[in-house]
DNA sequence: CTGAAAGCGCTTACAG
DNA sequence: CTGAAAGCGCTTACAG
């Protein structure tokens, strides 16, 4: 006896099928489908081959041939999976390409060009239909040759450099501007930035709405009460302590990022200055309202970025050819009690 | 003239390259996959034939015909993607996978098993080579079909149930005896459980480890003090406001999970209690050591369950037959303050 | 309503 | 070292 389909340890395909149903390849595909035009006899045996057999359609064999060519699969590219902001813009994401039935690839960057090139590439490599990308420092203009050939993309919290592409960003120097406003509201003149990388865009952006509101409102400028480059806590914890050593130490401190806002509240909490310091953080934090004092943050939403970026992605999947769009989504102050500490004396 | 493959918008074809290059098919294939055999001469031609015309290869179709038919990407099902845990679990897939060329599809499954199945379905579809699976509740003896069909599975978190399989787990019964233990050790008698659905494995092992210190040594028993299914932070919190309510509240809480910690911690805040009722939880989260008074927990290691999960994984890929396996990673105590209060009077 | 032949982009199994 | 033919699992484009 010649092993059956079911006896061997390979996979079940559409001829084991049609051979058990008695059917055509063509029909059992048709059942596949859910094409019409067969009768419910012959697609009834069918569905009972496949179940016997435990037979499962092979997308990228369909794929292949098909037209379209699509392999309804997306990928995803942040800057670290493990990180709540680029989480939520993943859940997002998944919940959108849920609805369309489209599965998520995914991968982090860690700020590495490198890294998002070969990552570009093994996606490219399986075929996603499209790409979301929140780029690493570096330009963009290599997707060139990936866009040719028809892949969809559309970019999140950064914009692309040297490419031209759809892009959700947060209103970054808009809600850098309302946190320092909001210091300056409460009487601060010595307002310290504390950022990260200059070469990232959206920290770029962030410098600027914070440079905006010092000049608008004509508060103390001094070189020391600017600290950009702090990529993770113990820089911005220590910057924070050198910071609060100078003979005229900043009464408030905005910290454009998660990681500093972090690395700033350690700090004064050494110093046991963190009930008299004020302080704003750009980006919203879990716990950030069980701290004492509650941190106030401007927030981000970053499961509204992610929901834009993946609608705006299946917008051009599925034939929009408008013109580039810039979708800016807002950002919220949201007051807890660290922002809202007035100046000593 | 005729339309050659860069001017046309589909991509080029391996038969493109041939073309450009002067050489067959076969020789393409054999420079694109590394193979020996090619002089360095055509060699050199056929990879300036594909930088040219910036072709990639098709790996679906690739695999379609290749014997091993890998498609060098895996699946990874777990609670909820935004999650810590499920994020850590994420990032230490994705790094070894990333070490093997090796794509991760992620999906959430929100506790609900038919997402579970659907989302196996999609992967499978996709002929993924393996499973990392993070249960739903309910079972999984569905996968069967899965694994003859040569997909390599390894369980993270909970173990399945009516299947067998490789599986990581932390050590969810000991971890909530060393909290319970360490309760008591500061002299605590009346110590609550506040736990997940009973239904989900962990939540039950960590009730066991909690019931043995509790028999062992003598504690309070009172069905008061036993709170089950609290699956949120609202839940959580409405439910020990209610514990603090009794004629003889607990003087000390053993939190089975994160969630609950904090909703336990938001209620305690509210009655002005955080610094007299003594608090362990089960899994570190972020900033727990900024809390006040800062929390004590019994950390999990998620980064180092999905490091494991994705080795086992990977060794099974590579033909491993040995039998079944079960990891259980040590949970470690860290003591912040919160665990060591002792109970008043 | 049903199916036989050709072909998707690639690799296998040969042959030179 | 190099390549022509057949085939992977499916769909397209036809024909009945």
């Amino acid at each position: 006896m010649t092993p059956t389909a079911d006896q061997r340890r390979s996979r079940p395909t559409i001829r084991d099928v049609a051979a058990l149903s008695g059917a055509s390849l063509k029909t059992v595909s048709r059942v596949v489908n859910g094409e019409p035009g067969v009768s419910d006899d012959l697609a009834e045996r069918v569905r009972a081959a496949i179940a016997q057999l435990g037979y499962r359609h092979n997308l990228s064999a369909s794929n292949l041939r098909r037209s379209n060519g699509k392999t309804a699969s997306i990928g995803l590219l942040v800057g670290n999976i493990a990180n709540p902001f680029s989480a939520a813009v993943h859940r997002a994401v998944e919940d959108v390409a849920r609805r369309h039935g489209v599965a998520v690839l995914a991968g982090s960057l860690d700020e590495d060009h490198e890294r998002e090139r070969e990552l570009v590439a093994a996606f490219s490599l399986r075929r996603v239909d499209g790409l979301i990308v929140m780029p690493a420092i570096g330009d963009q203009s290599y997707l060139a040759d990936e866009r040719r050939a028809g892949t969809a993309m559309v970019f999140v919290d950064r914009p692309p450099t040297f490419f031209d592409a759809d892009t959700v960003l947060a209103d970054n120097r808009e809600g850098a501007a309302t946190a320092t406003a909001h210091l300056a509201d409460h009487g601060h003149r010595r307002i310290a930035y504390l950022g990260d990388l200059q070469l990232i865009s959206t920290a770029a952006e962030r410098f600027q709405g914070y440079t905006d509101i010092v000049i608008r409102r004509g508060l103390d400028e001094h070189p020391d009460l600017v600290v950009h480059d702090l990529h993770d806590v113990d820089l911005a914890e220590s910057a924070t302590h050198a910071l609060m050593q100078l003979a005229d130490p900043p009464t408030a401190l905005f910290c454009s990022q998660n990681l500093v806002t972090i690395g700033a509240i350690r700090s004064l909490r050494r110093l046991g200055l963190n009930r008299e310091t004020a302080l704003v953080g750009f980006d919203d934090f879990p716990l950030a309202d069980l701290l004492e004092p509650a941190v106030t943050v401007v927030a981000q939403f970053p499961a509204e970025i992610g929901r834009i970026a993946a609608e705006e992605l299946f917008r051009r999947l599925g034939g929009d050819t408008t013109p580039t769009r810039r979708h800016i989504v807002p950002t919220a102050l949201i007051e807890r009690g660290s922002g809202e500490i007035a100046p000593l004396g």
